[in-house]
DNA sequence: TCGTTATATAACTATCCGGGTATATTGGCG
DNA sequence: CGCCAATATACCCGGATAGTTATATAACGA
């Protein structure tokens, strides 16, 4: 039962994250959208699911893969330590420039 | 150059970083608090320097290490969208408790 | 200079991991 | 029942990796 952090390792499984974001998927589709083989698709989907990350749901021989975010919470709890130190750097480093931007985020 | 993700997928960086987010220790510091031998912390550290997750100040012989929290940002970016997502199930589910605790009007 | 301290690197090993091919499993359809 | 479609699993391979022991490097102190 690996980790979110070791399952995430893998850049292949964070897109595959990325792709199931917007919407449930059939295993064969995630293989094709990120140029995979059938057997490596559905071997990172396994690890994705053991590690809680994705449910599946059954129809007929097909497989729907729907995210599951909350393993990813505990990411986020041992990243927020963090996250108010490199807010100071980005700040100060903002205020030398002396140059106002607001940043950007969400694609 | 590995990324953070792959960086932090080991247990023992994770420990490594939580170490030094309260201060600056010297790299035998570092390996004694984890029962690593000495090589061992030493190669952990030059996966994390590698990084970018820390620096390093040479003094004399010693070396201390100290956290650059930058490259979690990338980690943070990349969670962002899916905070919004957990934070939804974690609220419905604090909703629907409360819905059943107060009262019953809604199943 | 010599010995000691602190750390890094080299070399070796066992293990894990991602990718590929081949095969098994399951369900729908004629 | 036989065939196809969709997916999972078994097995193999090459490369990465964590851990250990041995050695190198660098700086101090007597």
């Amino acid at each position: 039962m690996p980790l979110p952090f070791t399952a995430l390792a893998d850049p292949t499984r964070r897109r595959i994250l990325d792709l199931l974001r917007r919407r449930p998927r059939l295993a064969g589709e995630i293989g094709e959208a990120l140029g995979l083989s059938q057997p490596g698709a559905s071997k990172h989907l396994r690890v994705l699911r053991e590690a809680g990350l994705v449910r599946v749901r059954r129809e007929a021989q097909r497989r729907w893969y729907e995210l599951d975010p909350a393993p990813l919470a505990e990411m986020d709890a041992w990243l927020s330590p963090y996250r108010r130190m490199w807010r100071e750097s980005l700040d100060a480093l903002e205020r030398h420039l002396d140059e106002g931007r607001d940043d950007e985020e969400e694609p």
